[in-house]
DNA sequence: AAAAGCCCCTGGATGC
DNA sequence: TGCATCCAGGGGCTTT
C-alpha cells in the first residue's frame, strides 16, 4: 500500500501524537518481516522524540535508541486514545501502549518490520537505509543530480526507479504515473534519456508526490492515516490499472507490460520509445 | 557494480 | 457454494 506520500502522511500525523510520549507497555503479535532485535519489555520506559522518514522508511527517535518502522505491502499504523482503539485482532503485529496514546501497527502479509537499534548510525540501520537513493522532494535532488545518477544505470527507466537506489519513494503506481506524466516510455534505458527527459521526470516524480502528500495520500488508494480514515481517492490514475481503458490524453488503449515481476502500465503514444 | 530472479505472507477477485 | 488460480501498493538476498 504506502509509498512515500502515504509515509509521510504517517509520519506528519504520528508528529502530532507521538514525540514527548513515554512508552508504557509493548505487545507484539506474529513475527514480521524481521525480528525486533530486543527484548520488547526493554522499550518500556523510554521516550519518543521525534519521527522521521527515509524513504518508505519510518525513524522513530526515542530518548535511547531508535525504532525503523517499514509498512511494507500491507501495512498501516493508527494512533488513538486506549478506549477509541479496536480489540486486538490476528493482523496486529506491533503496539506502544504510551503515556500519550496507543500506536498500533496492523499488517495483514507481515512485510513490514519494526526493528530497534541503538543509534541510526547502527549497523542495521546502516544496512537498511544505507544504500537508499536520493529524497526526490529535498533540495539536493535536481534534475542534475537526477541526470547523473540515472545515467550509470543501463536498465529500463521504470525499475531503476522502482529500485529504490537513485531515488527513494516511488512505488508502483508512482512510477507509472510520473513516466506517464514525463512522456517516457517505461522502458527506456535509464542511461538514454536526454535532458529534457530527465528535467520532465524530475518535475513529475516530485509534482506527483507533493499532490499526493498534499491530497493526504489518499490519491491513488483507499488510506487511512493514524487518526482513522481519510476516505477516497481523491484523484484518478492515468495509467495505473487501466489496461485496455483509453488514455486520458488521447484515448489510446493502455497497455501493461511486466518488468522484475511487477505490472507497468502505460500509453504507448503518449509515451513513445525514442 | 549492476541486473535479474526468487521469495517472504495473506486476502481478495476471478474463473470454473 | 466451493475450490483453484492469479494478483497485489515492497524490498532484501542470492545468483549471474
Amino acid at each position: 500500500m504506502p509509498e512515500l506520500p502515504e509515509v509521510e502522511v504517517t509520519r506528519r500525523s504520528l508528529l502530532g501524537h507521538l514525540p514527548g510520549s513515554r512508552i508504557l507497555a509493548v505487545r507484539m503479535g506474529k513475527p514480521l518481516r524481521w525480528p525486533l532485535g530486543m527484548a520488547p519489555e526493554g522499550l518500556v520506559g523510554r521516550q519518543v522524540q521525534d519521527v522521521r522518514r527515509r524513504g518508505k522508511y519510518l525513524l522513530l527517535d526515542l530518548d535511547q535508541g531508535v525504532l525503523v518502522v517499514h509498512l511494507g505491502m500491507s501495512g498501516r499504523l493508527r494512533m488513538d486514545d486506549r478506549a477509541d482503539m479496536p480489540p486486538w485482532g490476528p493482523h496486529d503485529h506491533f503496539e506502544l501502549d504510551t503515556t500519550q496514546g496507543v500506536l498500533r501497527l496492523n499488517d495483514p502479509r507481515r512485510f513490514g518490520a519494526v526493528v530497534y537499534a541503538e543509534s541510526a548510525q547502527a549497523p542495521v540501520v546502516q544496512k537498511l537505509l544505507g544504500h537508499l537513493g536520493m529524497e526526490p522532494l529535498a533540495d539536493g535532488c535536481t534534475p542534475e543530480s537526477l541526470g547523473n545518477a540515472l545515467g550509470q544505470r543501463r536498465a529500463a527507466i521504470k525499475q531503476v526507479l522502482l529500485s529504490g537506489d537513485v531515488v527513494v519513494g516511488v512505488g508502483n503506481i508512482y512510477a507509472s504515473e510520473a513516466l506517464f506524466r514525463a512522456r517516457i516510455h517505461p522502458e527506456q534505458h535509464a542511461d538514454r534519456l536526454t535532458r529534457p527527459q530527465v528535467r520532465r521526470l524530475w518535475e513529475a516524480i516530485r509534482d506527483v508526490l507533493q499532490h499526493a502528500i498534499e491530497a493526504g495520500g489518499s490519491t491513488l488508494r483507499d488510506f487511512a492515516s493514524p487518526e482513522g480514515r481519510n476516505g477516497h481517492f481523491q484523484l484518478e490514475a492515468m495509467v495505473y490499472g487501466r489496461e485496455g481503458e483509453p488514455c486520458r490524453v488521447c484515448g489510446t488503449p493502455i497497455r501493461m507490460v511486466r518488468q522484475g515481476q511487477r505490472s507497468t502500465y502505460f500509453c504507448a503514444l503518449c509515451q513513445r520509445r525514442r
